[in-house]
DNA sequence: CGGCAACTGTCTGCTTCAAGACAGATACCC
DNA sequence: GGGTATCTGTCTTGAAGCAGACAGTTGCCG
């Protein structure tokens, strides 16, 4: 990939707003950048972690499986973060899986370089923070929701989040495309695939969302909300 | 308390070892101590987060209610452990309720101070990362045991942990006390009181563990532990 | 454009566990 | 040292939701 797109794309990522520019050819020069395709796999559990990524577009999920084969997904990724960082807090091998869920381009960076900008360089240090803050609290709340919600308010929660993250606005009507499957959402949110079902059903006659394999609509998104 | 108690202590803090005594002597000036006694509350939810603390002595369960009063515990904080790392997270606000478990000594200093000493010391910054690691680490795993384990696993996962980091072995026999009640333990593994002391009782018959308000033993610890 | 793989929809029984109720034990503290 | 609050023990009922089975649907790929 030429290095003017990469730079260019650098500049635009979330994280690195602010930064100076000789910074930034640094960075592009360290790092790669690729291309997955959907159920691509980015990294395993047992696999030794020494690389970040940062996600360009597209979505990845990161799960965890049971020895059985059932699978929880923690985190959903979206364009303009980082995963992987347990690279950086100390982990030397993954304790999860890092799926892709939509077609996703990634630019992957060696975890030691990274770790001698974060030391040279306090803003983009004290960013990092604040993102490893917010996945923790999601992943608190991802407790909370579990112990405190039953599977309808989760996925309904579920919902209103994903679309607020990932859809548009339009005229009062939100929507994301494409949808996720049932069994993705089942994985989210920490139920079964027929459970899912049911209650999107449920929700469809409720006339609360509208959906199909390709998209959500959401006409009343605070209605939606106050039911998670 | 005397400023030459309060070096020691630092000294032989696990985060602060290998730090040069300047630096110690700095800390040392700018922190507070305080003991506190069983159920004293540390921090709200909704308070402001701008002091991170570090356990001296005791034991803190950090949890979230729900509106109707349910409480899950995320975690529980031993001695040589910090907390409300949240501050220097990005976050101005806590979430979570800190209380004391177990009559508590704790240290406490401003979170644009500790910001300082981490920015002015990489070793020091390392470590922070680590320990936020083992949280986020310990936090996924919890979620990962609610969905793929049932009550019972839970309770026996936890029972394991708590004695391996907070008990002693005596001749092949680990022991800790005090015990915690069984409404604690409900919080801890997301289960109810009455389950909690189903399965206690039950792991007594079956001469797993022993157990009463003031302690608890397990003679073969390994077996407990294949049971989680 | 036809066939196969992945996904959706629906019904059924079964298991786990929460939650209420209440009696009995413990220990704290004035 | 007696009274009160907290903690433990046990039973019973009911609901939530998992899991299996299988038919129907969609859409992708050769």
């Amino acid at each position: 990939m030429a290095e003017k797109t990469k730079l260019w794309f650098l500049q635009n990522f979330n994280l690195f707003k602010e930064l100076d520019e000789s910074t930034l050819i640094e960075i592009a020069n360290v790092s790669r950048m690729d291309t997955t395709r959907k159920r691509e796999v980015i990294y395993f559990p047992e696999e030794s972690s020494n690389t970040i990524y940062m996600l360009k577009q597209g979505k990845i999920k990161i799960s965890r499986i049971s020895p059985d084969g059932q699978t929880v997904t923690l985190a959903l990724i979206g364009p303009g973060e980082i995963f992987g960082e347990s690279a950086i807090l100390g982990q030397s091998t993954h304790e999860n899986i890092a799926e892709v869920v939509e077609e996703a381009t990634v630019c992957a960076m060696d975890k030691d370089t990274f770790q001698g900008l974060l030391e040279k360089n306090n803003a983009l240090s004290r960013r990092v923070q604040v993102h490893i803050g917010d996945r923790m609290r999601k992943v608190e709340s991802k407790i909370e929701d579990l112990v405190f919600k039953d599977a309808r308010q989760r996925v309904v929660g579920f919902l209103s989040q994903y679309i607020r993250s990932f859809g548009k606005e339009m005229i009062d009507i939100w929507e994301v495309r494409p949808f996720l499957t049932h069994q993705d959402i089942a994985e989210l949110t920490a139920t079964s695939r027929q459970t899912v079902n049911a209650i999107l059903n449920e929700l469809k006659t409720e006339e609360k969302i509208d959906y199909s394999r390709q998209f959500l609509r959401v006409s009343n998104l605070a209605e939606l909300e106050s039911l998670g």
